[in-house]
DNA sequence: TGCTTGACCGACG
DNA sequence: ACGTCGGCCAAGC
């Protein structure tokens, strides 16, 4: 298996701890899978799940608070629908990320 | 081989 | 609340 293939299913696995109608964003599951300073890994990541595989991706969204994809496109909404659907509410197209974001207490996935 | 691009981010004006 | 810059690094051309 590729450096890269085993970096993305920890970077999975870390998407798969953040809790109903909560959000995180890239950086912060780069960091919390134990890539640092490397969000764009997150976002390769996402880009090349796999399909079918079972992942809550719609609960990744950018450092502003904001849907990463393009506004309008057909994955925005999808994952706009998915978050409201959860409780995440929006300032238009903002998310309040001091309300919403997911705070991990430890690297334990048993204890968030 | 080198340069550009990208579901990004934090610091700094 | 902007815009810019440098940090990252794989992919594509």
């Amino acid at each position: 298996m590729s450096k890269q293939q085993e970096a993305f299913e920890k970077i999975w696995a870390t998407i798969r701890r953040i809790p109903l109608g909560r959000v995180a964003t890239y950086g912060q599951i780069a960091s919390e899978a134990g890539f640092p300073k490397r969000p764009r890994l997150t976002a390769q990541a996402l880009a090349q799940v796999p399909a079918g595989m079972e992942l809550p991706w719609y609960r990744v969204i950018n450092a502003q608070g904001r849907i990463a994809i393009p506004e309008g496109s057909r994955g925005y909404r999808e994952q706009q629908r998915r978050l409201q659907h959860e409780g995440v509410k929006f300032e238009g197209k903002r998310i309040d990320l001091a309300v919403y974001r997911w705070q991990p207490r430890s690297s334990s996935p048993l204890l968030d």
